[in-house]
DNA sequence: CCGAAGATAAGAATGTGTTCTCAATAAGTC
DNA sequence: GACTTATTGAGAACACATTCTTATCTTCGG
């Protein structure tokens, strides 16, 4: 059966679509918490779970970090993340990139790729 | 002052020399212990924590798991990780080609890539 | 070889992220 | 509007990796 049509529900979702880039439980939580000032931790949890397992979110996980969330079906993506501002940019284009680099004999299927650096705005500021 | 010339110490150093791929605490106490018996959990945490300080060994961090750890003082690399077997391969080469994925404007400092598929052993018997 | 100080084993304790429990609340149905 | 049933909030409980505690053992300087 489709999920009822709770305001908590609609807030996390709302959360997602305004935002461009990932975001953590935590700034879900916060933000959702705006739109309904309730919103407990667990319901993010538990909502999350479930847009993923309908494939209507996926993860991001960063190296030695907890994973962020955003909403599917972006196509094949990564991010560059500012190490001022701490913003997530997308960043498309690696077709084929990836491919010089794997070994003679060896088939690549997926690849995980996160950039760090300065983003425009930091570089001009700083 | 320098640590204690412990059997514990060197049986964990051997593993990591002996072994070309980034290792797990879990693989590290394992094969530690067929050189000394009774080498406990907290002892691998503590010696490789100071293998790190001293700047010996690094780790690797795949996203979503535990970080591995590597003798440090390799150079920039990377890995390909094999679905099949699990094994961890080395990569290098990836100079230049990340740049052209950065956004105008925006200055690289670092980067993250890993690769995922099958290595030439599995794919022949797979 | 002795003794002081550092290192270890084992398990307890901690920290963090995530899931569970359950009583109260709210959605959708008739 | 009342009923049925899913959903929620709050905190407890859990899982897990990591660190701490302490009594015992080992290294190494003298």
């Amino acid at each position: 059966m489709s999920p009822r049509n709770t305001a908590q529900r609609a807030a996390i979702l709302d959360v997602l679509t305004e935002t461009e880039a990932p975001l953590g439980i935590e700034q879900i939580l916060s933000k959702g918490q705006q739109a309904v000032a309730s919103l407990s931790q667990a319901t993010v949890y538990r909502i999350l779970k479930q847009m993923m397992d309908r494939g209507h979110v996926a993860t991001v996980q960063l190296p030695g970090q907890t994973p962020l969330y955003e909403l599917s079906g972006k196509g094949h993506h990564h991010f560059f993340r500012c190490w001022q501002c701490e913003q997530m940019f997308e960043v498309t284009g690696c077709e084929g990139l990836v491919d010089q680099l794997v070994p003679r004999g060896f088939a690549l299927e997926d690849h995980d790729l996160f950039l760090y650096g300065l983003c425009a705005t930091c570089r001009r500021n700083g």
